[in-house]
DNA sequence: ACCCGGTACATCGTTTGACGGTATATCGGT
DNA sequence: ACCGATATACCGTCAAACGATGTACCGGGT
């Protein structure tokens, strides 16, 4: 049985986050990037779609200042109110080894699963 | 040096890490329990080993803690002066879910990036 | 014409996880 | 006996994540 008395399971099992804090804001904003310039609320709109996963403005608006001061990305000037952004190469060579290490590292732990706790 | 004429690239571009706070001890532990029951320390090494990751001992046992305290993870009694720590099936199950999801994730990222920034 | 909900961004305070340093103790090898 | 590796615990600090709040513009429906 699914354990269910256990002391505090404070979050039903939501794929990503649940893990306390969710560890890739930056990583989701590249990978949205990575398909082309995007403004800060289509960058939210997107990876709500491609993930599943809901930014809080907070978040979104202060992790796109800090990828710009790191070179990640860098802002277009608009032509109205919307700021958009794209992926400099630099970002997305960091974003391509970040992602290649992350899946390498999800396959490990994928086969161990089904090694001890088989699904199979 | 590469890329030097940004902003600010504050840290050479290592593979995980690198995008501000790291994103998930709790995984990476769990990933590495997923193999086996183990103490703090023999995670420790196992991680760096499969994950290039090296954990503060802070940063562990302060993850174990939670891990257990969510009942994810959970301790077995010492014969020694280690605690090992195993995966329960609540934390298998959650474990699989969440690395599914960040498979997802790195692949469609990965997939963006090679239409748009092209590797072959 | 008016209102309302969606679009769009900025800023702030709080919480909490990540980190590293320090302390402590034990074990094995030389 | 010493030293480095093993092993865990307990801090204080810092920054990231988050939600709330505020602002403003735009378009569609009534």
């Amino acid at each position: 049985m699914p354990g269910a008395d256990s002391p505090d399971p404070r979050s039903p099992i939501e794929p990503l986050a649940s893990l306390g804090r969710y560890a890739g804001p930056a990583t989701l904003i590249l990978s949205s990037l990575a398909q082309g310039a995007k403004h800060g609320y289509a960058l939210t709109k997107d990876i709500e779609t491609f993930a599943q996963v809901r930014l809080a403005p907070g978040t979104l608006y202060e992790a796109l200042g800090r990828l710009e001061g790191q070179g990640l990305i860098e802002a277009l000037e608009s032509d109205d109110r919307r700021r958009p952004y794209q992926l400099t190469a630099t970002g997305a060579s960091v974003l391509r080894a970040h992602l290649g290490a992350q899946r390498r590292v999800a396959d490990i732990g994928l086969r161990r699963l089904s090694r001890s706790w088989g699904t199979t």
